[in-house]
RNA sequence: GCUGAAGUGGUGGAAUUGGUAGACACGUUGGACUUAAAAUCCAAUGUCCAUUAGGACGUACGGGUUCAAGUCCCGUCUUCAGUACCA
């Protein structure tokens, strides 16, 4: 074999890994371990493109290169496998979601009849060191058993504050019979009564599970939910973008409906905290914040007046307690009916009856409209017991705080301009500010004034004393918020976990683990009922026999020992929470989620890669489920993702054609004017890298373009304009992996998709442009291939200066180059290594060797190729990396740049030996020296011995 | 509005600590080889002026620090991403 033979290499290869299992780690090893780890996809019908893969290259060439450095490297890869895709498919054709996603990964057709890649054959293509030995898949109830399990861990644990864990529950239950509920210090429902020891072990058992409900880390409530009805289902707030669901679009509304949660926000402070010891970008650390939203400042209770009622409020300005001159209500607020009075009560209830007709999303669009009704009631200011106005306005969220605002018109802009439209009181409590226009919103500038005890104080001191006065009169107390609330845990659908639960007089029972899996259960229809139940409400065979300890029939159920199961299905993020445990285990995947010998060995990713799309939501609860794993000792581990990279996408560049609006005629790019045009999107397959369409292949592409008629350039071509936009299927600008595998081969693209920018910006790509790759891969080739006929040659003739010159400066500049995950640069050091040894005519073996090694993270299969035509019978892959010896870049002398005023002129060339005095001398005395000077003299000369001369003057 | 990131040739991008701006590629132009094509190779390619020698300008814009600024400081503009009546 001469030529490079791309397809054929790459094949065999492959097929010798997957063979041989040369990826597979050991989870005993003497070498110290790293584990690196891509966010699993979600396998859809439509396959990869090229943006998908992004991430995986870079990560296996990360894993390859951790190999070769002498670690034990775990590099898995599976499916996060259950999705709404699927169930919509399933809903559409009638097949079972596990069989289209199946298909989705393992290629095939489908009962439509399209043909399915499959994820993992693409995968394959590319040559990625993934260790499938240890491959999973979240809808495999091998696999969701665990997710199961990990949801009964949590019904059956509390949130301590005293000592900042979880604990397991039966710990609270010894402190509710021993002291009652008043010193307990838990994470729990707001208005949970407080009872005595007593009290407790006289209540039934229904009241104690009812009560002990409200403090589990899972727990079912009624809960105001984001509710879409065109999906039929529940979101999170992190699956609702502007206030319509992520997915399709779709209208969000409010509503309340009895839900599973999880009591996420008792790990705010914790994951605000523990985001100091990771390694993330900062704004992805940033968006966290953000979300988790901590504000530190006050409550204050104002009693209202003529009612026995007292109004919480949250403030994080309790400095600015005696600029109060009204109080504002969220419309949801549940005081709001007792407080109107008969007077306001028609206004009120008109009001509140229309913010909840309107939608998140109607509500968002007009946040400049000011709107609000007077209540007719009044509270007391704390210390000067003068009454102050109780207002409704939905500038107040229901959601945040104690949904109701101390409002300072003269320190809060929303206060300030509310008080303005309504014309009600604006106080001035600060020294020596105009508020005539606007409010006076600045910490660091304020003097506290007009507020008795807090006059002439600055900012910091005047809160610090309020929170003090406050809680010396009992009206308040200092307190941080956070934003971040509890998630909702049930989705209304069929493709996700079953919950573990059924119901025994309506309260709800977790099924032991030595029971689970709980399968999903045979539908016919994966729609919800005609009663509104989610879609398992269909399932005939879904209750739980309590002596059996198996699924039987509804008809069944009496209460007594057989009980109806949950309808929902956990959501999608619950196996994304913890799948990374899983792969750490490869023997006794039945019998624990993880075995701990696995997790002491592996601990946690070291390098997680993925998309930053996930910030909020994947991101934050796998911390989430993490740090409560730890408490109760399962994990090792407080962070699951030590380092993260966050890779940008990969656009496509669209082809447009312009249309003459109102005729069947297209005109090429140039000839555009004079003519009214839309531009349409063409296939880019049908485009060339000169931007010239197939005008036939376009013809044939759509019935009514066949007789379209076409205005070319003068050439008679036809030109499309480009422009850069996200790839999707609907832009018609998707370019497939398999195809450039085809045509250049995997390692082409590999090293394409690492030249064409910093791995973490987002990038179009250029399919023209991979000639160059791939011609430098032709050209590494051509140089192993010295002999007769381009033959294979390498020779053992030592290496010369040059030759180990350009091998140690490409040693030093890779490495460093991967350390720094800056891929792009070493693939043009790599071009520029096979450049220079090229024109040194280079065939020596000790130099060819390391350069083979070097690549091989890049170019895994044209690396192992050549290494066994060197003739090695090993792989390549844990070949120590090249060692770089610095004594092989030692200079004698340097071409130095002169510069005059800072602008290089000339270059000379001069020892590194010679001293600053030395140097300047020569300089000085060189005749383009003084042809520049034109007989003046310089001011000053700067010798920067090995860098620069500047000479001034 | 707030937060974060970024603005460099026709294009993707390089310049890691202030020290030769535009590495490495794509594209374009010209040439060699070939009956031809493909493949390969060679040369040119920031803009402007100049026949050459050479010169002026040049890293979003305006200032500043420095012998020297894409890089540091101040101000302005633009783009992208996240988030938003958060009290």
């Amino acid at each position: 074999m001469s030529k490079y033979h791309f397809n054929d290499i790459e094949a065999k290869w492959q097929k010798h890994w997957a063979e041989k299992g040369t990826f597979h780690a050991s989870n005993n090893s003497d070498l110290p371990k790293y584990y690196v780890l891509d966010m699993f996809p979600y396998p859809s019908g439509a396959g990869l493109h090229v943006g998908h893969p992004l991430g995986y290259i870079a990560s296996d060439v990360y894993s390859r290169y951790k190999r070769h450095k002498g670690f034990n490297v775990l590099h898995p890869q599976g499916y996060d496998s259950f999705g709404l895709p699927a169930e919509q498919y399933a809903i559409q054709t009638g097949q079972h979601p596990a069989q289209t996603t199946q298909v989705n990964i393992e290629g095939g057709v489908d009962n439509q009849g399209n043909r399915i890649a499959g994820y993992r054959n693409q995968l394959d293509k590319i040559g990625f060191s993934f260790d499938w030995s240890r491959e999973v898949r979240t809808s495999n109830p091998e696999y969701y058993k665990w997710t199961q399990w990990i949801f009964t861990e949590l019904f059956n644990a509390w949130y301590n504050f005293d000592t900042d864990t979880s604990e397991k529950i039966e710990t609270l239950i010894t402190l509710f019979s021993s002291e009652g509920n008043t010193k307990v210090n838990a994470a729990c429902d707001e208005g949970m009564e407080t009872f005595t020891a007593n009290d407790w072990i006289g209540f039934s058992s229904e009241k104690q599970q009812e009560i002990l409900l409200g403090y589990r880390l899972t727990y079912l409530a009624e809960t105001e939910v984001n509710w879409c009805p065109e999906l039929g289902t529940v979101l999170a707030n992190d699956e609702i973008v502007n206030g319509v669901s992520e997915r399709g679009g779709y209208a969000v509304i409010r509503k309340k409906m009895k839900q599973w949660s999880m009591r996420i926000s008792a790990f705010a402070e914790r994951l605000l905290q523990d985001l100091d010891t990771v390694d993330w970008s900062e704004s992805i650390k940033e968006t966290q914040r953000n979300w988790i939203g901590k504000s530190v400042g006050a409550t204050v209770e104002f009693q209202v007046k003529d009612h026995d009622a007292k109004i919480p409020v949250f403030t994080t300005r309790p400095d600015t307690i005696f600029g109060v001159s009204f109080m504002t209500l969220a419309p949801e607020h549940e005081l709001v009916a007792k407080l109107t009075t008969a007077a306001q009560k028609e206004a009120v209830e008109s009001y509140v009856h229309a913010t909840a007709k309107r939608s998140e999303r109607e509500r968002m669009a007009d946040v400049k409209t000011i709107s609000g009704v007077f209540t007719g009631a009044f509270a007391e200011h704390p210390f000067t017991k003068e009454p102050i106005q109780i207002w409704i306005g939905d500038y107040v969220l229901a959601g945040y705080g104690t949904g109701a605002v101390m409002a300072v018109p003269c320190g809060d802009q929303r206060d300030y301009d509310f008080a303005k439209h309504f014309g009600l009181p604006i106080p001035n409590v600060f020294e020596g500010v105009d508020i005539s226009e606007e409010a006076f919103t600045d910490k660091e500038n304020t003097v506290i004034a007009n507020s008795d005890f807090l006059n002439g104080l600055k900012y910091k001191k005047a809160v610090k004393l309020a929170i003090y006065e406050l809680e010396k009169i009992g009206a308040g107390e200092g307190k941080t918020n956070y934003r971040l609330r509890d998630a909702v845990f049930s989705r209304q659908r069929y493709w996700g976990e079953p919950f573990p639960v059924y119901y025994k007089n309506g309260m709800p029972q977790m099924i032991d683990v030595a029971h689970l899996p709980l399968e999903l259960p045979k539908i016919e229809k994966y729609l919800p009922t005609e009663t509104g139940e989610p879609p398992l409400g269909r399932a005939d065979v879904w209750a739980w026999d309590t002596e059996k300890c198996s699924v039987v029939s509804n008809e069944l159920v009496d209460g007594k020992t057989v009980f109806s199961l949950e309808l929902n299905t956990m959501p999608g993020w619950a196996g994304s929470s913890w799948y990374f445990f899983r792969y750490m285990e490869k023997e006794h995947r039945s019998e624990v989620f993880a075995s701990k010998e696995a997790m002491d060995y592996w601990q946690n990713v070291d390098l997680y890669i993925g998309g930053s799309e996930h910030g909020t939501g994947h991101l934050l609860y796998s911390r989430f489920w993490v740090k409560f794993l730890y408490d109760l000792q399962h994990v090792p581990v407080k962070e699951p993702f030590q380092k993260m990279i966050n890779q940008g996408m990969i656009l496509g560049e669209s082809a447009f054609v312009y249309r003459v609006e109102g005729q069947n005629k297209f005109v090429s790019k140039g000839k555009k004017d004079g003519y009214t045009i839309q531009p349409i999107h063409a296939d880019v397959s049908m485009v060339n890298t000169s931007n010239e369409l197939d005008v036939e292949a376009f013809k044939n592409w759509r019935v009514e373009f066949k007789d379209a008629e076409f205005v070319t350039e003068e050439d008679g071509t036809f030109k499309v304009s480009r422009e850069v936009e996200k790839m999707s299927k609907s832009k018609y600008n998707v370019v497939n992996p398999d195809d450039i595998c085809d045509q250049y081969g995997a390692d082409t693209l590999r090293m394409y998709e690492m030249f064409l920018g910093p791995l973490e910006q987002a990038k179009p790509w250029n399919t023209a442009g991979i000639s160059g790759v791939h011609s430098f891969l032709k050209k590494m080739w051509r140089l192993f291939h010295g002999g007769p006929d381009d033959t294979f040659f390498v020779s053992d003739d030592a290496a010369t200066k040059d030759n180990l010159k350009t091998l140690h400066k490409t040693i030093k500049k890779v490495e460093e180059d991967i350390e720094n995950f800056s891929f792009n640069t070493s693939v043009s050091t790599f071009m520029i290594a096979v450049n220079e040894l090229t024109s040194q005519k280079c065939n020596s073996r000790e130099i060819l060797e390391s350069l083979v090694v070097l690549i091989s993270p890049y170019a895994p299969h044209i690396a192992e190729e050549l290494w066994s035509l060197l003739g090695h019978e090993q792989s390549i892959s844990a070949v120590a990396f090249p060692k770089f010896e610095a004594k092989h870049l030692v200079e004698s002398s340097k071409e130095y740049p002169i510069s005059f005023n800072g602008k290089m002129r000339f270059k000379l060339e001069l020892s590194l030996d010679m001293t600053k005095e030395e140097i300047e001398a020569a300089v000085m005395a060189h005749e383009k020296t003084i042809q520049q000077l034109d007989g003046r003299t310089p001011k000053k000369v700067i010798v920067v011995p090995g860098k620069i001369i500047n000479i001034v003057g």
